[in-house]
DNA sequence: GTCTATATCGCGATAGAC
DNA sequence: GTCTATCGCGATATAGAC
């Protein structure tokens, strides 16, 4: 049954309608003919457009870069603030939502796709690097509260990244709903772990940061 | 070709072949054929142990289940100390090791077996009882250092149980060495979550808790 | 409990016409 | 670019002998 309903060409509704597939049932189950199915072209049309699932899962994690390295850029010419770590990790999360099927696989499709795990390396390196210098430059802009050495930097950079990169497949694996109020739980463990000493009612969202 | 050398009940076998086979290239590209070869038994009597692979998941994610409940044991008739904590992290690190294919998969296997995903859930709910209440203990005890209401309570335990399920992944996803040097910096990780006014050195292996 | 044999199925991939 | 047709393979699962 096809999947799509408005014009593209055919190679755009082929990642379109893989990247939905996977995302509800996951790479293993759906096959090249599902897609092909699901965009409503032959089997044989898709082998044209691509060597194989691989390179169509491939191709889906380029355009989850792309956005990504849309998300990580940082303001210019003033102090960042927390508001706008705040905006990155929400970014951040509808981007998971939208590619769930790659972090839902994402440790298992590494490790059997080289390729994939070179580009994913290359693409995180470059995110923590702008990600640790956002946490640096919250240090002397005063906006963190804790003795904070080039040590303590690492340890708080790593934490922060640990929840934007996993707390939503916490929430998933749990069993929770997925909606903007779970979701800002996991901003808010960000700024318990920034700002430790502060009350918890400054830490919701009601106080703009 | 066979995988196992010892004198074992062949259901055992089966299980053991099954968790090598799924560790080495997870459960996707692992067949029932795979298995009861490695197993060096036939196919026909795979099927006389287990109706299909989901099956033989299911029995694997038991015998995590069992050596899961027996990591989160507090101590009797004394207040916990850190030194317990730690020792709770480094076991939990050991178990995901063992079954490194389960959380590599874990939110696409559980969001297939309905099975799989209801004993997930109950299991992990006394998991999480306990471990909020150890640091709500450390609390009492004064082992914590930051003003700590219920709600802070809560954010600390979901903190380092996202540390402690996620670690692990963590490294392996971003292509770091699976050692006892890289699994300790999680567990400093939590520390600086639940002590971010200490001294870093105090926070490192030399120096007790 | 264990084997052999077999039936059925669907997947990946290609060839060749249009 | 797209289709139809098809081949070869391997996976799941069962039947029936031992």
């Amino acid at each position: 049954m096809p999947l799509v309903k408005g014009r593209m060409p055919n190679r755009e509704r082929i990642l379109d309608v893989a990247l939905e597939l996977f995302n509800d049932v996951g790479t293993g189950p759906v096959s090249t003919n599902h897609i092909a199915a699901g965009a409503a072209i032959s089997p044989g049309n898709l082998y044209y457009h691509f060597r194989n699932k691989e390179q169509i899962i491939q191709t889906l994690f380029e355009g989850l870069f792309e956005k990504y390295e849309r998300v990580f850029v940082l303001p210019e010419r003033r102090a960042p603030s927390l508001a706008d770590l705040r905006q990155l990790v929400r970014l951040n999360f509808d981007l998971l939502w939208e590619y769930r099927f790659a972090y839902r696989e994402l440790a298992a499709l590494l490790r059997r796709d080289e390729i994939l795990r070179e580009r994913w390396l290359e693409v995180r390196r470059r995110g923590y690097i702008g990600f640790r210098y956002l946490i640096a430059a919250f240090v002397t802009a005063g906006v963190i509260a804790i003795p904070a050495n080039d040590a303590v930097i690492d340890r708080l950079a790593d934490l922060c990244w640990l929840i934007s990169e996993f707390w939503l497949p916490n929430l998933e694996i749990n069993g929770q709903s997925i909606d903007a109020t779970q979701l800002d739980r996991g901003v808010v463990l960000m700024l318990q772990v920034l700002n430790p000493n502060l009350e918890p009612a400054q830490l919701s969202e009601e106080r703009p940061l």
